[in-house]
DNA sequence: AAAATGAATGAATACTCATTCATTTTATGG
DNA sequence: CCATAAAATGAATGAGTATTCATTCATTTT
């Protein structure tokens, strides 16, 4: 039973990698060619493997392209949750590690922009996109409004609204980064936190202070 | 529609009325079905019209596509100046009313969205559509940048960046309508004004007052 | 009204690409 | 070592699509 249980463990583990594998060739090649153009000749051709092997793994291109989307998600998933976990456990310390972890160069990197770019352009065609993204957004809102309304509270700021500011940050970090996509040669990323340093500043002055 | 009532003839419509047609097709089909698997065909067909016709007008998908960027961009061109000239002379009003704009029904539309973001997501692989959108968005980036220089030097705003405000004000936009695109049902018009407000507030608060 | 024009058609063509599957290679347990 | 199954191959298939072009025909010119 051990051994079975064992067998099959690591079976299911080089068959995991391999998909990883096909996932990542998945993204460099939709970040050179573009979902548009993008073939699974491509995809197989920079993994370095055969022509059917995407179909194997993945049954379908409809189906492989779903999984990429998940992907990325899952590795952002994990920087989000490892900020929140990690950073100090003072509200306002909470938000600004989040923003700037939206610039960090493994976050804010063409190559997976190019792709979450690619797959929002296909959102209002693609149901399905739309329903993983709004999935796990909903989730980083609860948690950023979470954050936003502690600072309210703690620094007593009237006429500040935490939904607001949590739409205004979202909507900042999402700017950015098309940003990052489409001007590389003018983008920088101390630039862009600045920019998200003076909306914080701005809004809660006590908790982020001229610099 | 104007064009329905003119096409009941072979011949009816000038060259440019018929690009036009072919054009506002594109960016229905695009908007529907996607860049990816939009074809000539549905774009023929979406306006009633044959099988060769987009490659006699525009010789080739990727010209039609190359095209179908530029008539967006002079559309929404149509839009910024003539909000720029028509809004009152102050450079607090200007601003405010170029915000006002990229928020309002026709320019923050989810069929012209979704054509927006399929280029962008096309912009890394595909130069062209990046050099389109460079050139035009460094003219709005200048004009915005000079109001809001006249909001600071009339409010003697220290520590405020022209630059900076600039920059969150194109971030925000672009956030907000990704925001449109992805969450339609919890998308809103006036909780996106409300940010943006929020934001300006923030930075010149004599210029825009608590509302 | 005859001739010329050129917009529009739509069938034919050439090509791309996702998918399939018979075959080969590799890994594992006995 | 062998037997077996899983994994991978890559040639073949066929559905789908951009593009071409000979032809039609409404409109304009002569």
């Amino acid at each position: 039973m051990a051994i079975a249980a064992e067998k099959l463990s690591r079976r299911a583990l080089s068959k995991e990698r391999r998909q990883q594998q096909l996932l990542d060739a998945t993204i460099k090649c939709i970040s050179n060619k573009g979902l548009g153009s993008m073939t699974l000749a491509d995809v197989a051709s920079e993994a370095g493997l055969s022509q059917g092997i995407v179909n194997l793994h993945f049954k379908s291109k409809d189906n492989l392209l779903k999984e990429t989307l998940m992907y990325l998600f899952e590795d952002y998933d994990n920087e989000f949750m490892q900020t929140v976990a990690k950073s100090p456990p003072q509200a306002a310390a909470k938000l600004l590690a989040l923003m700037e972890m939206d610039v960090k160069p493994s976050v804010c990197d063409r190559k997976k922009l190019a792709v979450w770019f690619a797959f929002w352009g296909e959102a209002k065609a693609v149901p399905t996109y739309r329903k993983i993204c709004a999935a796990y957004e909903k989730k980083y809102d609860e948690i950023m409004l979470e954050l936003a309304e502690s600072i309210i509270s703690e620094g007593k700021y009237t006429d500040v609204d935490a939904q607001t500011v949590t739409d205004v940050l979202t909507s900042m970090t999402d700017g950015l980064w098309l940003a990052c996509l489409i001007h590389p040669k003018t983008f920088n990323r101390g630039t862009a936190m600045k920019s998200i340093y003076s909306y914080l500043h701005a809004v809660f002055p006590d908790h982020y202070p001229k610099k």
